[in-house]
DNA sequence: GCGAGTTACTGAAGCGCGTTAGTCCCTCGA
DNA sequence: TCGAGGGACTAACGCGCTTCAGTAACTCGC
């Protein structure tokens, strides 16, 4: 049972209950090598624990000359959807023993104010003596790296610079398009039509890019009239498929860029009368659980590998603290939810 | 233009490049009050900026025994839409010059696996000589707190402790729900239906309670056959809303108990050719913004106060960490956000 | 012209730890 | 019996910073 007091136990009260050195107890403590019996050894790991002693990390930091800490920032904050990129990076994180230090930019803007707030928060970070940086974007996309970045081994996930100076770690948009095409493809469907986003994002590039891929792997021919734009947002996606439905031949299945214009589509369908998946089989793209999931019926969609490209950031970012060659851009597979709209 | 290279710059160099001594660049840079002429002043601050140093955060801890820090402990990353305490947590922590250290706990588990991971989550953030801890949970209701918190000024957000012996700030559900039914009454509307969660949980009661109340203010009855349960989702919803639609006379208003079950009401509305808000009104709670912004018609619904619960948290524990007395539960008020669904 | 008071600064100790360069003692082979 | 060798420790320095207790020079009132 350790002790309840506000911990100022130090080493040096160790040593002295253990009746040994503080080198010693730190010997104990960091494991070194042999020159240590076990009765000692017990005997400083009891007092550790009986007084409730606690290492002062930043001691410990400033001695050693490491930290342990690796920085992360997140823009992610305001999109909340984009958050187990966090996770990912700290279970990750304290597999490797590093501790992840988490800083967030209130907007994800691209403009000097934006990259003057991530600059002072990045300084804030190297403060702290990070050993490296984790920059990620809440949706994928190049974005502009604040100078003060390069002072420490910088990492970029969920998006990339233009100059590629920085190794990224983004979503397979190409392989995400192809299992949702090929999804239906399997049910039988030979009339896809895709609503992608009017903005030249690496997303809509992609998922169109997948699209296409999957239905001349399919032996299907790529019509253009079945693609259609519109906003990135449910009304977008409302209209759009209107449009998509308003064809003589229209298409018997839909695969919509994004779960919120999924969201549109459903309506547009509904107000028809027809039936998901009787009529029209439908498919997203993002996995926005509070969205797909509860949508009805429940939308099968594609999942963004928030999770996965936070680890892989911090394995990366790891690699290159240690000097080692990594690879500068890295794409993450994303993998099919299947619910029930196909 | 500060330096380029990899700061190991310290006080020392500073100090060299100044011509002063290491004491003089420390009083400068902690703005210690007199006896330092402008002219050294500025002199110190030019060395500072042309050998790019950054003052170490650790060594700072060591030496004045203060570290800045203030521990935030979430499941929030499981439940993204309420990160926004962590923005408002941090904005505040900013602002007086105190930084947040964030750390997560994987599930809202209160079982023992789940106070095992938060308990060594704890002990990483005291190492790190944390002044102060938050605790932040997903959604509000009692919590276990780990015994390791007890070592430490803790204040809880978003959750409180049974035993009430921990500070907490927690959401006014009554008002919100008083304000969600006030808004259907100022429409107009004398026969409103409530959809309530089944599980008794905080968030349940207070707004049925506010519901209740508001209805009194207005002189309305209250009908209990109006009032009906379900599962805290989109089906659960949807199933409520035909109970209360089945009604031989039908309310004219709902006021759901979150988005997710209007979202599914919103279904069972729209089946029978009822239009929103026409036919019915139609008020949500949580602003689960992926959802009550994007549902056609876009929802009325009543904010959670995630943002201003985690400044108030940082307020709080702040004045904790002074020793100054602070009440034990604080309730932030909710706001309605006018949509189109009334 | 002298002590008191101010202004402008500095030396050095110490925060809690890691780590290097030892020291001391005990065994063991010759 | 002696010296080499190794096991079990420890003294002491330094990491980068804050801060206390000065010191030296310069006013200023009388």
């Amino acid at each position: 049972m350790a002790s309840k007091v506000r911990s100022d136990v130090t080493m040096a009260d160790v040593a002295a209950a253990a009746g040994v050195s503080r080198t010693t107890v730190s010997f104990v403590l960091n494991k070194r090598q042999a020159g240590i019996p076990e009765e000692t050894r017990t005997r400083v790991l009891e007092a550790v624990s009986t007084l409730g002693y606690r290492p002062n990390a930043g001691a410990r930091a400033l001695a050693s000359q490491r930290s342990d800490w690796i920085g992360l920032l997140t823009e992610i904050v305001t999109a909340p959807f984009a958050v187990n990129v966090i996770k990912g990076a700290k279970d990750r994180a304290w597999a490797d023993h590093k501790y992840l230090l988490i800083a967030s930019t209130d907007d994800n803007v691209t403009d000097a104010a934006g990259l003057a707030d991530q600059t002072v928060q990045i300084e804030k970070l190297l403060e702290q003596r990070i050993e490296g940086l984790l920059l990620a974007a809440t949706w994928h996309r190049a974005i502009t790296v604040p100078d003060v970045a390069r002072e420490v081994p910088t990492v970029l996930v969920n998006c990339f610079d233009a100059a590629g100076e920085f190794p990224s770690i983004v979503p397979d948009e190409v392989g995400g398009g192809v299992v949702a095409t090929q999804r239906l493809v399997a049910a039988g469907h030979t009339r896809i039509g895709f609503i992608t986003f009017e903005d030249d994002i690496p997303a809509g590039q992609g998922r169109l890019r997948g699209y296409t891929r999957a239905l001349e792997a399919a032996g299907l021919p790529f019509e253009p009239t079945l693609v259609t734009g519109g906003d990135a947002t449910a009304l977008g996606g409302y209209d759009a498929a209107n449009r998509l439905l308003d064809r003589a031949e229209r298409p018997t299945a839909l695969f919509c860029g994004n779960d919120r214009m999924a969201m549109g589509a459903y309506d547009a369908i509904k107000e028809r009368g027809l039936s998901i998946p009787g009529d029209l089989a439908v498919t997203g793209f993002d996995n926005q659980e509070l969205v797909s999931a509860y949508l009805r019926p429940a939308l099968t969609t594609v999942a963004l590998p928030f999770e996965e490209m936070g680890a892989a950031g911090v394995a990366t970012l790891t690699a290159l603290i240690q000097g080692e060659e990594v690879p500068s851009l890295q794409t993450v597979s994303c993998s099919l939810l299947e619910r029930s709209s196909v």
